[in-house]
DNA sequence: ATGTCCCAGTCTCTGGGA
């Protein structure tokens, strides 16, 4: 079974671009992130065509994550079950300010049971400015995903959660820890978040094959000549139980799409391969989805 | 070296976000 995680940087203008990797790459399940796309626009149809489902969950203008799944998708869970999202497509001209910056009102996680496993399509707030309202927010986001986790899934399951973490786990996920320094994506705050989840029963599947050599990135600037100087940073990160971890047989992160023509998303894929040794899961979904819908409470919409 | 790319609206440019 092979998997794999892509901020696309807009599937409206990645589309193209995602179905030639899908080709190529052949992956069972795609995670996406910054589809910027609403439900109703996402491409189902090519999707389709190449043989893949899509599951989407998406605001408009920014944001939105997604599935696309050759073995099927049930159990579909949106934004940790607290109800909906903003529509940023309608009246979005004006900025999210500070005061009203909410991560939970954006297109931030989607989740799905595919092929047995439960899968998780993160995509962690940038933060912008550390100890500014929005790295406040992105921490507020890191740990309602380790809420998520407590209350809803256990690590004796087979889960892969994922995506653009918009952090890195350690200095040797960053081109250089001194030029980075003091920036977000780097900070201790957002490290030990990162440590939060893997202390829950997480193993960064990319390091468990690939280990631990330093300059293997999948995000690098587009300005300024980053991509071709290898300046980037690990921010986009498959975190899988330990009944996932024990297939793992192989992991690469596909650097070839990063580039051009036509102009590539900033984020290059990781793909990950498990074997098919996979025993069902013994105890089932059920038990975890009974615990999913006792704990998901409708949200009372915002007023406006 | 504030260098690129994406989005929507003010619509062949601008402002906002990453």
């Amino acid at each position: 079974m092979r998997i794999a995680t892509w901020n696309v940087n807009s599937l409206k203008a990645r589309t193209d671009a995602v179905e030639r990797w899908l080709e190529r790459a052949q992956p069972d399940v795609l995670l996406m992130q910054e589809t910027k796309l609403s439900d109703r626009e996402a491409p189902e149809l090519p999707f389709r065509m190449a043989g893949y489902e899509l599951v989407h969950h998406g605001e408009g203008r920014w944001n939105g994550v997604a599935i696309a799944t050759k073995v099927g998708a049930t159990d579909v869970i949106t934004n940790f079950g607290d109800g909906p999202v903003r529509d940023s497509s309608a009246g979005a001209s004006v900025a999210v300010g500070e005061d009203d910056f909410d991560p939970f009102d954006e297109a931030r996680m989607v989740s799905a049971v595919c092929g047995g496993i439960r899968f998780v399509s993160l995509y962690a707030p940038n933060g912008r400015v550390v100890g500014s309202p929005f790295y406040a927010g992105k921490l507020r986001w890191f740990e309602r995903v380790r809420r998520w986790l407590d209350e809803t899934v256990s690590p004796d399951e087979p889960l892969v959660i994922g995506g653009d973490l918009n952090a890195t786990p350690t200095d040797a996920d960053v081109w250089d820890p001194v030029a980075a320094h003091g920036g977000t994506h780097v900070s201790e705050p957002e490290r030990e978040a990162l440590a939060r989840l893997r202390e829950w029963g997480l193993t960064d599947a990319y390091r468990a094959s690939a280990g631990d050599a330093p300059g293997r990135f999948s995000w690098w600037d587009y300005r300024a000549g980053m991509f071709h100087r290898n300046e980037g940073m690990r921010i986009d990160l498959l975190y899988v139980t330990e009944p996932v971890a024990k297939r793992i047989v192989w992991a690469e992160i596909d650097r070839e799409a990063r580039k051009g023509p036509p102009i590539p998303s900033d984020h290059a894929p990781v793909v990950v391969d498990l074997d098919e040794r996979g025993a069902p899961f013994e105890a089932g979904w059920d038990g975890a989805l009974s615990r999913i819908a006792a704990r998901t409470r409708p949200r009372k919409p915002k007023a406006g």
